[in-house]
DNA sequence: GCACTATCATAAACTAGGTTAACTCGCGTG
DNA sequence: CACGCGAGTTAACCTAGTTTATGATAGTGC
């Protein structure tokens, strides 16, 4: 994996900020939190589904997925996370597991305990909203990939994923034309709800049509425009911060 | 719609308690929150897609899904929410609708102001942190809701969200053999991602083999074993408070 | 340098679910 | 009471995606 290796809470900060306002005081603590190095090889799941928790994972390096199990064992991943995520911060307050957690390739975790997080969100009101907020933002995105699984022809569920991606590993600022992402096309079946065999039918299409190609765990956009055009994508979502208050109109006549 | 049409948050109350523990005082406080009552006619879409909004919408009465949309209109029901609901808890830390709402049938809401919210969660930690879990709930829910349509069968899917909702509408302690439910067949289609005429067909199996039988607005269920078996139901996800610490012992080899 | 394994690639046969198109039933309304 | 309209129901046909299978390629350990 790119990107430095760092081994404290920095770039967990960087991502609050980025929409949440915090004293310097609130800063300091957050980065005073005690954290616990964990290296994880590659395809291991450490979180099992339904799995107590007693601490939240942030990803120093790597990549991890969230994903849930069906019956007979298929997977369906309703996640990726990146570095700079606090995976898992949803557990402070649930600390039952919504889903198994698995690496995609060697991981640095810093573990950060439950209790000390809670105690920090006590004392700090604004920091608990922040990571309220930051929880909210993986719902949101959560609730894309509903609309992507459950509407979406193959395609478009693939070229959705890649744009995605390419924002957020962008820093949700710019966006990346090329970027490691570590997954088999097993993988990227698992989180399109598809077949490994129709995965590879469609990067291939995609590939021919000039979009995109994804070679062995590495994507690179050749034509953003029509790339996310064709994964009906629209960055709202994840950069958020505009739009109309039409609820006040409409409701009006009470 | 049947339940009681309560002009308070005394239910909202109660469904925090069911999982958080509350003081008197921070009790007495939420109850004291503003309120506007909103009565809203059924099949109206009251907060569009990515719209700004400015105040949290509880359910008193009736009934509500969010939904997101594909380019050419198609609709994808990610969420049901019932009486008690505090429906867009989210939106107080992040003001952008994430998917639009729409009432099942005529609903009774009252607004609460993200103003007053945040005020009272930065004065009561024990507050933020009850809602904060709330909202870890509905994630948990949309988590499962992916792995429903990503990864299952017609029958299932529609199983499972007959299940669900029966535990749901049951207070997450009884489970309701017999519920309303106010969707046509259509909005089931959305909701678990295909067709109505799918839908029909499906609903046509699964009351044939005696598991369930669901008429205009209604659900009767026969069969909650078999029917669970069929969805691959297991509530966990919704009660849940139990669970083993593994993660301690496979990372212990640090 | 050779076995072993995982992933990528592609083809052929099959099926769950989509599409289209009637027809029916209940219900509200002029 | 006829009419219209929305929703349920069913049937015939079609296709996107699955299943199964077989080779090619490439990294990894010995």
């Amino acid at each position: 994996m790119s990107r430095s290796d760092p081994t404290n809470l920095q770039p967990f900060v960087d991502r609050l900020l980025a929409r949440s306002v915090l004293t310097p005081d609130e800063i300091q603590a957050i980065l005073a939190l005690p954290v616990h190095p964990v290296e994880v090889r590659g395809q291991t799941d450490f979180v099992q589904v339904n799995e107590k928790t007693s601490c939240a994972c942030f990803i120093a390096s790597g990549m991890v997925a969230r994903f849930g199990e069906t019956r007979d064992g298929q997977r369906q991943i309703t996640a990726f996370h990146i570095p700079g995520d606090m995976v898992d911060l949803n557990s402070v307050v649930r600390p039952i597991a919504v889903g198994g957690l698995t690496t995609l390739c060697n991981t640095t975790i810093l573990e950060v305990p439950h209790t000390a997080i809670r105690a920090l969100a006590v004392r700090y009101p604004a920091v608990a909203e922040a990571f309220w907020r930051d929880t909210m933002l993986d719902a949101a995105i959560l609730m894309q990939w509903v609309v992507n699984v459950g509407k979406q022809r193959a395609k478009t569920r693939l070229a959705h994923i890649f744009c995605e991606m390419a924002i957020r590993l962008g820093g949700d600022r710019q966006i990346l034309q090329e970027y490691d992402f570590p997954v088999s096309q097993e993988r990227l079946a698992e989180a399109a709800g598809m077949t490994g065999v129709h995965v590879n039918r469609s990067l291939k299409a995609l590939r021919e049509e000039g979009l995109v190609t994804v070679k062995r765990y590495s994507v690179k956009i050749h034509d953003w425009q029509r790339l996310a055009q064709t994964g009906e994508f629209e960055a709202d979502y994840l950069v958020a911060d505009t739009g109309t208050d039409r609820r006040a109109r409409l409701l009006a006549g009470d």
